[in-house]
DNA sequence: ATATCTGCAAAGACTTTGCATGAGA
DNA sequence: TCTCATGCAAAGTCTTTGCAGATAT
């Protein structure tokens, strides 16, 4: 069985739960972004989508992500390069949760999900307290940390 | 004695132990960020500078927040809002060094420094982990939470 | 049937670039 | 002096908006 057969009626689902009609674009949106394996930018999805979807408008991607950014089914991230990169969410807790090291000179970025439970443990208890003391109610977290991969660290002698 | 007699001779030396001239744009604005209490976008930084002195223009704002984001002095943050904001940067064991809490509708941001010493020492230890793992030379980390405040929250019965 | 959603084109917003002039060391 | 930095204007990118037509329920 292939992975979008199980995850996009999951997410098909989800999205009508939060009452947005479920269209064939948005529908091919939420595959691409179920199967992706990197982080994509609006861009990229919309060419993807365009292979098998042509009608698609590139308008009508950043409509949808913003649909899903803001009901938690995806996350948007910022990885310093003046573009807006997407990825599908399983929640703090999902089994594909991790972070991101980020490479500041070549862009590259690796998704680590080692050490994840002692972070997310103390990202937790952290949480809880900073809710208590500022009074939020808090809903995610990210966590990045920046610097050279091995390639340009070699390229410039960092 | 004020803050800025602290920090921009302190800073000023920096920048030029990097190769980079000290000119009157780059005092300035080295000066506005050193006693910055929030985080400014370079729009703000020019509008806070130009009050001082008017010729002062826009792209060497940028050019200069370029040099001082690439050389560590100042960070650079995208808090969701389509532009960037700078915030002199003390190291991530300077003194002030903080993470965020960053609520997603109003875009408020609180600057925490709680509980701050126990996650800096676990990611301490993951970098050096990580860094061992996948020979990246990490320089920084970044840390958010993302929420509702106290009165969003209320407003929309979030 | 009708409230939503869509694509297209245009606008908007932030940031970067080209180039001649000006200024630091 | 001579390289580096600057301002201005223009261009470049990514993203959002207006609107008439199409579509999901």
């Amino acid at each position: 069985m292939k992975k979008s057969r199980q995850n996009s009626p999951a997410l098909r689902w989800k999205l009508k739960g939060y009452g947005y009609r479920m269209t064939r674009g948005r529908e091919a949106i939420m595959k691409v972004l179920a199967e992706a394996k990197d982080h994509l930018s609006a861009e990229d999805i919309y060419i993807k989508v365009y292979a098998s979807y042509p009608s698609i408008g590139l308008t009508s991607v950043y409509r949808t992500l913003e649909v899903l950014v803001s009901t938690g089914l995806v996350y948007k991230f910022d990885f310093g390069e003046g573009r807006a990169r997407y990825e599908i969410s399983e929640g703090p807790r999902g089994e594909r949760h991790h972070h991101h090291l980020v490479c500041t000179d070549c862009g590259r970025i690796v998704d680590y999900t080692d050490f994840i439970d002692e972070e997310l443990a103390l990202l937790k208890k952290t949480e809880v307290e900073l809710s208590k003391k500022y009074n939020f109610k808090i809903i995610n977290h990210l966590v990045q940390f920046y610097g050279f991969c091995n390639k340009c660290r070699r390229r410039n002698r960092k």
